[in-house]
DNA sequence: AGTTGCGGCCAC
DNA sequence: AAACGTGGCCGCAACT
């Protein structure tokens, strides 16, 4: 194995006033800690209220030399660093392969870990108690500095120290910063080796390219039809006034009832005789469930049923989308600041596969509702509104719209992990692949069943495939099909016989679960399986889990991968606005629209795998929630 | 008063 | 033999 020489760059620490929201963030620092590699650490305070010892301009002087030794600059979370340094000193952020990130490492190190922070990290790798933070909080928590709040110890609450150590007098912060740069630095020295030994060194890169990549996106925000939102949230919650003042009316229940609060609504139904109890199914607590399958199991009034489902659809598009949405946009114009998560992180949102989340959360938007009262489609059985004039459930990606004068290309992976298995299941299943890039999986392996004589509808097939790829369990399966679990049973069975690969890589998993071997992504990631642990009296082990979390974090490899090539041959005006998993939306000047679809499309399909990668392809001048198709299955349409 | 867990919604 | 994966976030209810 080659040596690995480990670089030694200045590593680099920002304490800041209060982190706001955009277009209030970056925070102003107020002081700075750098450490050389074999020096002390210094804490530069230049804006505390007490125990400063720099100018800003000194500060500054300092930073810049930071930033131009040959060995480049570290930090924990670089995004929020370089930020500051950009916004409030002007100096320009370097090129991605001049900064190094211990956040990533701590990620790639263990992606299974409780807590992905610099301390915890710092106390289990180093033995390294994070002391320094409790004397800043013993501090603001003893003084009490600011006039008319009251800091508490909490961790969610406004008030929180965590917010306030600018108030700290500069020698104490001075303590605290020093003392996470010197766990930054130590980490890094070690976990950095570590990485590329275990030849993760080009997943570390890939991780430092889309950083920069991720924070212009969250500097350029995203637009939203302003007007509209503002005209919609306010009818909306019109309606959700009148909807909550009939259900009350029906149930005949006092003003105050909580219809949030499912076991009151539940109690008013029963009192009102509009649901049989005995066909309500429990939670896992033993409560009646509320859910919308335990309420049309048990809801005797169709009327009822249908108001109430759609009361819970329009509080989830109002409360988690629309209404936050409004509000941030008020505060910039019309436009929406998105954090974006690159990889689990400290404060333990984003995920352990790679893929990305964001917040506001742009993975998870509804994207058309089924009918719910018959006028939305006539000739079913479906309830009848009590309303005349109730508006369709709201689509709410449709106030996602392109910057000025842009309009916006989409394009979508076509059955990515489909397609990344087959890459790992190297046999059958590959070669079919190979044979037909555009083949339907779900349609082919239903087509060879029946060649057995084995008849199956494509739903059970195609959920028997992603079942697969989810590490689903024969039980839930034979309810998502509607069968037995001995026919579940027997379907998976018969898939896995036309594609002895795929069996293959579960007895594989299940031998690295024994011997501690981990797997190892497209990307180049290290997974060990989850520990053993026990469940209800039984040791439950989680090798069913690794073929998800290989063909899973494979694509979330694939998806950066693309974003960073796109990123690299896009047009200046060309702008990256979204990531949802598998898919990428990009606003553009409208002469620009062929040729960055073009560019997108080949920056997609360039990935490498043993199976042709393919997209395809969406359009639209007016919103997000208004694409249409504009490639399908290689064809431009 | 703040935290945590549950149950609910939704996406890929 | 059996185990459906990855998330965000809202609101309530019970906990400290």
């Amino acid at each position: 194995m080659a040596r690995v020489k480990v670089p030694k760059p200045v590593t680099i620490d920002f304490e800041t006033h209060k982190i706001m929201p955009r277009p209030l963030y970056p925070p102003m620092p107020v002081g700075v800690s750098i450490k050389y590699p074999g020096k002390k650490a210094k804490y530069y305070a230049f804006g505390h209220l007490e125990g400063n010892n720099c100018t800003w301009s000194e500060a500054e002087k300092a930073l810049r030399d930071a930033y131009d030794h040959s060995d480049g600059i570290l930090f924990q979370n670089g995004k929020f660093d370089l930020d500051v340094a950009e916004t409030h000193f002007g100096i320009k952020i370097p090129e991605w392969n001049k900064i190094h990130d211990t956040m990533f490492l701590i990620y790639l190190h263990n992606p299974h870990a409780k807590e992905l922070g610099l301390k915890p990290a710092a106390e289990e790798l180093l033995g390294m108690p994070p002391e320094e933070q409790e004397e800043v909080g013993e501090w603001l928590l003893s003084e009490q500095p600011i006039p008319g709040v009251r800091i508490n110890r909490g961790k969610q609450g406004d008030n929180y120290f965590g917010a306030y150590y600018s108030w700290a007098p500069g020698d104490i912060v001075g303590r605290y910063a020093d003392g996470d740069t010197i766990r930054t630095e130590k980490l890094f020295t070690l976990l950095y080796k570590e990485i590329l030994d275990r030849g993760m060194g080009e997943a570390y890169d890939r991780e430092r390219k889309l950083a920069l990549i991720l924070l212009e996106m969250e500097r350029q925000g995203l637009a939203v039809n302003l007007k509209q939102l503002r005209h919609d949230v306010d009818m909306y919650t019109d309606w959700m006034g009148k909807i909550e003042s009939w259900v009350i009316k029906t149930l005949k229940a006092p003003a105050d009832l909580n219809l949030n609060s499912g076991q009151q609504l539940v109690e008013a139904m029963i009192e009102a005789g509009k649901v049989d109890e005995s066909l309500m199914p429990r939670t896992a607590t033993g409560k009646i469930a509320t859910n919308k399958d335990a309420l049309l199991a048990g809801v005797t009034d169709k009327k009822l049923l249908g108001v109430l489902n759609y009361r819970e659809r329009l509080k989830t598009c109002l409360n988690t989308f629309m209404k936050p949405w409004l509000e941030t946009a008020e505060l910039s114009g019309g436009l929406i600041y998105t954090i974006w998560n690159q990889t689990r992180t400290p404060d333990s949102v984003g995920t352990r596969t790679g893929r990305l989340s964001s917040t506001p959360n742009f993975q998870n938007i509804p994207k058309e509702f089924a009918p719910i009262f018959d006028h939305e489609k006539p000739g079913t059985k479906l309830p009848k509104s009590p309303f005349k004039d109730i508006p369709p459930l709201p689509k709410v990606r449709c106030y996602v719209v392109p910057f000025e004068g842009d309009v916006l290309i989409d394009r979508d992976f076509s059955q990515q992990e489909i397609r990344i298995l087959a890459h790992f299941d190297g046999g059958s299943m590959m070669h079919d692949y190979q044979a037909d890039p555009w083949l339907d999986f779900h349609d082919v392996a239903r087509g060879k069943l029946a060649e057995q004589g084995l008849f199956y509808e494509r739903k059970p097939v195609k959920n028997t495939n992603f079942g697969l790829i989810y590490g689903m369990g024969v039980g839930k399966l034979a309810e998502k099909n509607g069968t037995t679990v001995d026919e579940a049973k027997d379907l998976k069975a018969a898939i896995l016989k036309l594609y002895p690969g795929l069996k293959e890589m579960y007895s594989d998993m299940r031998l690295r679960m024994q011997q501690d071997l981990p797997i190892r992504t497209w990307g180049g990631r290290e997974y060990y399986c989850e520990p053993a642990k026990m469940v209800n009296g039984r040791l439950m082990t989680f090798d069913y889990k690794m073929v998800n979390v290989l063909v899973q974090g494979s694509a979330a490899d694939c998806t950066k991968e693309s974003i960073i090539r796109y990123h690299a041959a896009k047009h200046k005006d060309a702008k990256i606005i979204l990531n949802v998993h598998d898919q990428i939306t990009v606003s553009v000047p409208p002469k620009l629209m062929k040729s960055e679809m073009e560019v997108l499309r080949k920056a997609m399909e360039s990935v490498e795998f043993d199976v042709q990668i393919l997209s395809e392809g969406s359009i639209s001048d007016t919103n997000w929630g208004d694409l249409k198709d504009y490639d399908k299955k290689g064809k431009i349409i």
